[in-house]
DNA sequence: CTCTGTATGAGTGTATCCACTATTACAAAG
DNA sequence: CTTTGTAATAGTGGATACACTCATACAGAG
């Protein structure tokens, strides 16, 4: 058997990749903050190799920018850039539920309002890990298609917007938890039209969009730093 | 001004990554292929480091599967996987022909038109570098909806099943230029209406899943290498 | 006081080196 | 001849060392 868990890092570059993710998505490394690989390493008691190549990683996705001879700094996104992840997310999160609608009988339904009422006791009760209810809701559903590079492409989008709702849901009295309606999208499920259900699901994600952007803009937050792309830009 | 021609590496990493991607995309290494560090960093004139690096960022995106202590292999898709990056790109390049459509006008539709041009003439010609000029093609119209990071996705997706489809398009009487209607494409952009054209490219990108499928089900490619994948598992 | 040139230091990119893992080939036992 | 244990080798992950780049601070000239 494999004695490495699940959340065990096999390799020195995995643990520096986690922690960095890690300190990144709660937001200890803000936006235009630079990572000095030799700092983090110390701090992880390795040296600065394997932190690199999990800066590279980290800049594949998006996270962070590398620029030649210039070091690695954490990627802020701007107002526009926002929007494109919400549009993206929005029709691979469509796909996701349209292709687990199959699969979705009863228990499924029981555990999908399982993940409903965790969301809404964690909004209630002050909201501070209401987020990664939020996350793991969406997540479920997804989780339901069964296909595996759909969910991660996903993940990785929530990942990346994942900072700027932290400061949002920390700063603004009326936050998402009260006005999201979660609960037309389990609704739409039930109906059981996959089509439907599709068309819900981009409009629920969609909607969260321009007030996350409106409160950005009023924060005057343009933290304008381009990330490096994942791929070749020419086809 | 910056001497550093756009396509010109700045660092030796950037080299390595230029041309392994390369390589794999021309299908020089093949799937299951194990890349030796050593090997391509000699032909390269460079140390094993910034192959490394490379093998990293190919990792990221799924060209390659790194298992630790077990070195680098090109990785195969699955008849699976290559159907869900078919789906993924299916809802993302409607996406993208939905936001370019304002900015469809009478030069735009021209130039859509050359590029259909060049693409049935390179696939008269033999279909050597049909597979090119029909990325291009799609390249264009996603560069119209002025979404960079959706454009880099869908680059990638179309990098990642590149050989696949290299393979299919060399060993077939009948291969997708010969039936693939593209022009329904065009037309369903020249009617102005958004959500038509959204539909019809994603019946479009959906159409040769199955038949390329099929080849490859015919060959017993079933080269199941599952690369590791973007991002963390759990959200 | 401002501007410009230089020097110093921090930080980055690459190469080399070392320790450990895995795989292969081979030999001895059954 | 097959099987199993062991040794040798190739290859991997990580650390250190070195050369080069960039940024900042400072000094001297205007």
């Amino acid at each position: 058997m494999s004695f490495a868990a699940k959340g065990m890092a096999a390799t020195a570059q995995d643990e520096a990749y986690r922690a960095i993710l890690q300190d990144i998505r709660s937001g200890r490394y803000q936006p235009g903050e630079r990572l000095i690989p030799e700092t983090i390493a110390r701090e992880l008691a390795m040296s600065r190799m394997p932190v690199r190549e999990a800066f590279q990683r980290l800049a594949n996705e998006g996270l962070v920018l590398i620029r030649p001879n210039r070091g690695c700094v954490v990627s802020g996104l701007t107002i526009e850039e926002i929007y494109e992840l919400f549009e993206i997310r929005s029709v691979l999160e469509g796909l996701a539920v349209r292709l687990a609608m199959p699969r979705f009988d009863a228990a499924a339904l029981a555990e999908l309002d399982d993940h409903l009422a965790r969301m809404h006791r964690a909004g209630a009760a002050g909201g501070a890990d209401w987020l990664s209810r939020h996350q793991e809701f969406h997540a479920y559903i997804c989780g339901l298609s069964g296909r595996p590079k759909l969910i991660a492409q996903i993940a990785a989008l929530h990942i990346a917007v994942e900072p700027s709702m932290r400061v949002w849901l920390h700063h603004v009295a009326q936050p998402a938890h009260a006005t999201e309606r979660q609960d037309e999208v389990v609704e739409a499920i039930r109906t059981g039209d996959a089509e439907h259900a599709e068309a819900v699901m981009r409009d629920h994600v969609l909607r969260t969009a321009p007030r996350l952007a409106e409160f950005l803009r009023s924060r005057g937050q343009a933290a304008g730093l381009s990330p490096t792309l994942p791929a070749s830009a020419q086809l």
